[in-house]
DNA sequence: ATCAGTTTATGATATATATCAGTTGACCCG
DNA sequence: CGGGTCAACTGATATATATCATAAACTGAT
């Protein structure tokens, strides 16, 4: 008797769930949820309990703390095939951290028991885990001391070309963020965050239509983001 | 037949290799190899393979990469029982980070090979080293956070307390680190370290005897630490 | 004991970034 | 339609931090 279960054509399966028995797969396909988030709600909410593991199908989001003044920090965007919550959720009862979609977008839900369960039975599959997760938080410590190493204009250099080369890959795109928001990432502000992409218009490296950002010249961006 | 196995014993046993069968224990004991650091001595280097699983069973060590200038970017200091190869050894091929021992240090080193197939094999083991892992990143993180959200004097005020509350539990305690280093591990310059070290100890906060620090009122650091 | 190199320290000045104040334009709501 | 809010933007000024120069104390090597 065949086994009906929708995720084995997505596209998770091979970058994720590698090393899994059909029933175990079965079991997780029959639990999880899959939930949509308009732009500008919250995913996770810092403070609440773990209860799901989540990843993004769809969409871009934003990790980020929000420290005593009501501040946001912003940690790192994330797209697709990023394990959002994968950060903290298995060593904490409470998220760390708070996500945010900032595009419409797609998680798919599991709860939390139920991957614990297949780590613990299916060693492989905890292996593979532990790779992806290994890889996440490097890149989320990677980009932390990529954005500390730079000033203003290399690290406003810094964020376009992620945006152009990680996520949009493509000339003209919408940023999907506030100036406000850039400047909670790159820890600088939202006035200086504005000016930098002022002085870049004005050299003609980008071209600004509001939140659309076309690049002109890449090269020289390249430039500022490595020597400011 | 018992098995002698000196790992019995060690204190990281409890720590690390719970949910670990007696057979596993010993092919780990038998495989493992003891190291001596000297201050000053490199434990892992930035870009050599990776091939053990390191961890630290004394002594004081400090992750940091090198950049393109030669200049240092201290992550973290790690103390026993921190997992100091943690990061990235399980997704990467070679170190991103190199390890210095801060003060003599000796570490415990496994083959990767082993750990990794342990963790195949071993569910449970899996899950705990996840746990840790989790634990382990989510401090580099939030340091780097609480780092970035202070201004110079909230800087040094926060690893002084680091250093008091964290490591050496004791009023006086010789910096294990240069003026220098610390500067590279908040991001200021060596200067101004210097300068907001004079100042506490001009407000009479602290006390200064070369490199042994005499916290005088650490309620008045904790302050400084918030609010700058 | 001496020399070279490094760490700690201090002051003067330069520079980068933050803060404050205010303008404009878009969008939403009554 | 008017009024309110908010994001984007600009300029003036304040502040924090970096840079540069210098010197004393210390460290290690010969």
């Amino acid at each position: 008797m065949a086994i009906e279960c929708s995720c084995d054509e997505c596209e998770l399966k091979e970058l994720f769930f590698q090393n899994i028995s059909a029933s175990e797969m079965e079991s997780l396909c029959q639990s999880r949820v899959e939930q949509n988030y308009d732009k500008g709600d919250y995913i996770i909410e810092q403070g609440k309990p773990v209860e799901e593991f989540i990843y993004l199908k769809r969409g871009l989001v934003k990790l980020f703390i929000t420290n005593a003044n009501d501040k946001e920090q912003i940690l790192s965007f994330a797209k697709p095939f990023d394990f959002v919550s994968l950060l903290s959720i298995l060593s904490k009862k409470h998220h760390s951290y708070s996500v945010m979609a900032i595009e419409d977008s797609t998680t798919c839900n599991i709860s939390i028991r139920d991957v614990k369960r297949i780590i613990r039975e299916n060693g492989k599959f905890a292996m593979s885990i532990l790779e992806k997760m290994s890889m996440v938080s490097d890149n989320v410590i990677d980009e932390s001391l990529a954005i500390r190493r730079r000033n203003l204009r290399g690290r406003v250099a810094y964020v376009l070309l992620h945006f152009y080369r990680d996520i949009y890959k493509t000339e003209a795109f919408e940023l999907p963020v506030s100036r406000k928001e850039i400047a909670e990432y790159i820890g600088m502000t939202t006035e200086n965050v504005i000016r930098a992409l002022t002085e870049f218009r004005k050299d003609g490296i980008i071209k600004i239509f509001g939140k659309v950002i076309e690049i002109i010249d890449e090269h020289k961006l390249q430039q500022i983001s490595e020597h400011g």
